[in-house]
DNA sequence: TGCAAAATCATCCAAAAGGATGACGACATC
DNA sequence: GATGTCGTCATCCTTTTGGATGATTTTGCA
């Protein structure tokens, strides 16, 4: 891959190298910049198809797929209860409030949602959210979901 | 395919015609040409490339093999890689390019990130959430997040 | 080669989410 | 009593998401 970075790097200051030293042989010629510019438009429009060709050789993946019968336990580990993370939420100076919410975000309700389920505004539900996202580095709720469920913090 | 080839002519005539209007303008400047030649290089180096990954995208051999696997933990296990449960998202008529942006939405990526990452526009990406939230019978993306990894297709 | 499914893109509109900021009361602690 | 944290709520504004719908292109397959 960084070779190619390279090879791009060299083949363009072999052309505009090779531009200048033309510019003093051919310049006479009659609207000549249009024809370079066509000539070095054409020759990296085909290197940049090839270089892309190249970088996106690998896409010829044989994908197998097993396939498995839910039988018994779907997400469930049956016996082995989620154990939050209480260290790194104090790290990250994450509330318990916040941790709720944000479990119940990761249950995938909406705001309002959880404002009803815990009787509280949903104006309350927005802070607590922005405050955990914030304390997360997360822009989005998804983001802290999953941010969440890497740190130990969710299930 | 053809569209391409025409945006690429296009671009190639806009080009040489602004080449050649701006040449009045600011030729005088030293050196130039080799400056438009750089532009020129930059530009269409871009471009090709941009056209080189779209015209090589997705070329994947699907083998789909069932293999029935002693269901005991869909869960986290470590070491284990995850298996989709193609099963379940043939019978929800999830295809494969929904089931690769809805794992991007599980990572917390926000749709113009996905639409960025996947080399299509905006627009596309929330089709297909949208597709796929009506198959999953979501109404939000963490719901969705949240349906996928219940049902088996997501990590 | 022609059809059907899938993928792509667009527009319009409504709802949800997010950011910034201020405020107020309850409670614990110093 | 002053201070600080936490939970609560609000307003204003911007961005993101979601829904509905239609069109075009690409692709896999019979």
């Amino acid at each position: 891959m960084k070779r190619h970075v390279l090879i791009f790097g060299l083949v363009g200051g072999l052309l505009i190298a090779t531009l200048q030293y033309t510019e003093y042989r051919f310049i006479v010629i009659e609207h000549s910049v249009e024809i370079y510019g066509a000539l070095v438009a054409m020759l990296f429009a085909t290197f940049g198809i090839w270089l892309g060709l190249r970088i996106t050789r690998r896409r010829e993946t044989i994908v197998v797929r097993e396939v498995l019968v839910p039988a018994s336990g779907l997400g469930a580990e049956p016996g082995s209860a989620f154990i939050p993370n209480t260290a790194k939420q104090q790290s990250l100076g994450i509330t318990a409030r916040e941790l709720e919410i944000l479990s119940l975000v990761a249950r995938g309700l909406s705001n309002r949602e959880i404002a009803t389920q815990l009787f509280v505004s949903e104006n309350t539900v927005k802070t607590h959210c922005s405050r955990a996202f914030d304390k997360l580095g997360a822009a989005r709720r998804t983001q802290a979901v999953q941010l969440g469920k890497e740190l130990g913090l969710l299930p």
